[in-house]
DNA sequence: GCCAACGTTGGC
DNA sequence: GCCAACGTTGGC
């Protein structure tokens, strides 16, 4: 049943500077300030976190997202981790479980999302990095079995049943978008809005570039959604 | 294949 | 709690 996701989301990713935070281990997340957009504060994630008080469930931060994931094929340990936007569309009922997120930063943000958060697929480490298209959030995070599986490229022997540290969304297939939106293109609107502002001025993509489960602005995600129908620059 | 950036680990 | 060494991400 799992894809054989992100691999890219194995280990690391993040830069801990834009948002919340470090990699706190485990099930950490409290009260951690988040700079971008407005909206409270953000209490306690979880209810099951035993390290926070508990605060009502908070709300989430963000409701659009990019995920990562390699389209080309690559060993690791001998198996092939490629999972790009076709193959998630060609499971039953065109979902898959993103599963292999071994990161803190990035664990935490799936933490967050909830079912009809949409997400763009993005296609990295391969000849042409980019975003291919949409997917929605169909399932709230939910433990990782593949932490467990000692076969599972995956596999973290630190983690346990009875504590798991890592999680995972389900998402659907949506679209691909009416054309590929590659990194170099979104990179120009980067720079340009960095010197002039702009929505892409601050994109996670290139302020957390390892980062492998980001962030959007509402404001982000509409730039790059309207580029589909633009002209490439 | 290279390597910059940066997260993680573990000694102290 | 610091920080050097190490390992990974992922663009190029």
């Amino acid at each position: 049943m799992a894809p054989k996701k992100s691999t890219r989301a194995s280990t690391r990713a993040a830069d801990s500077s834009t948002f919340d935070v470090t990699p706190k281990d485990d099930d950490s997340r409290e009260e951690v300030e988040v700079k971008k957009p407005i909206r409270g504060k953000r209490s306690a994630s979880d209810s099951s976190d035993k390290k926070t008080k508990s605060v009502p469930p908070s709300i989430p931060l963000f409701s659009h997202w990019l995920m990562k994931s390699e389209p080309e094929t690559r060993l690791e340990y001998g198996v092939d981790v490629k999972f790009g936007i076709e193959d998630l569309k060609a499971l039953p009922n065109q979902t898959g479980c993103w599963d292999g997120v071994r990161n803190y930063q990035a664990r935490n943000f799936m933490r967050d999302m909830r079912e009809g958060h949409v997400a763009f697929f993005y296609h990295s480490n391969c000849k042409e990095p980019g975003i291919a298209g949409i997917m929605e959030v169909v399932k709230v995070a939910y433990v990782d079995h593949t932490q467990f599986d000692k076969k599972d490229v995956h596999f973290d022997a630190s983690s346990k049943a009875d504590n798991p540290k890592w999680s995972m969304v389900d998402v659907r297939y949506q679209r691909m978008l009416q054309r590929f939106i590659p990194l170099s293109e979104l990179k120009k609107y980067h720079l340009k809005h960095s010197a002039t502002g702009g929505p892409l001025k601050s994109m996670a993509l290139f302020t957390s570039a390892r980062l492998s489960v980001q962030p959007l602005t509402p404001e982000e995600f509409q730039f790059v959604l309207d580029l589909e129908t633009k002209e490439p620059i």
